[in-house]
DNA sequence: GCGAACTATATCGCCGTACGATATAGTATC
DNA sequence: GATACTATATCGTACGGCGATATAGTTCGC
């Protein structure tokens, strides 16, 4: 039940990846992995369960119609739902928040910005 | 086995709450509590738990010895090792990237820093 | 022309872990 | 004297991350 903060690191960058307007499955496989260095490798199992519970808890919708021709009919493509923004950014201030403590805690290397 | 990024939010911050110096168990649950303003609320099933893991990997060394007096005789102290220490960077050099990518994606309201 | 690799989605089952409940026990508060 | 707080610990459950596997069309090298 994905209501309340925090977020997965998956899920976290699973919604990141749709911020910019819609994508599917795959593609955010693929994004996720390059956004993140590879430090987060979404398998199927991950990625298209998360999308299921997603949908299911009305932060992602399926986004029907328009697709550019030539386009993979097997592609299913999914987009924010405002509910989904809304806790995205919410996520990213409680982020934000935690970067911030752990600067001031000296964490990071002398010199890493 | 906790070696490699990305950590849960949850282990994120027990090492956070280590990091200035040593800390007990019940010390980290009111730390974290606090830090995060509520959104992470550790019960004692994830806290000792989580406490167990570290310690078997290595992130967290119990530290005895020269405590003070009048200091409550259960409290068991725990410390960050130097790997620990080095995660604990690693992640929030990961997590300022993810918060750096949210924000130029435009996930937070205008206005919001 | 044939196998390998890639694109794309989906399900299954395992296992780790977050979490609430519970236990214990001393101290403090009312 | 009951309730609440401090403090640690264990147990069972449920959820979720993840690899394995399945399916299937396309492309590329040989």
């Amino acid at each position: 039940m994905q209501t309340k903060l925090p977020l997965s690191p998956q899920v976290f960058h699973i919604l990141l990846s749709l911020a910019p307007g819609e994508g599917h499955g795959y593609g955010i496989i693929l994004d996720v992995e390059q956004a993140t260095d590879g430090s987060i490798r979404l398998g199927p199992g991950t990625l298209y369960s998360a999308l299921k519970r997603l949908l299911a808890d009305g932060l992602v919708e399926e986004s029907t119609g328009r697709r550019p021709k030539d386009d993979d009919e097997r592609r299913r493509y999914y987009r924010l739902s405002t509910a989904g923004r809304r806790l995205l950014g919410a996520e990213t201030t409680r982020l934000a928040k935690a970067v911030g403590a752990a600067r001031r805690a000296g964490v990071l290397k002398p010199g890493a910005a």
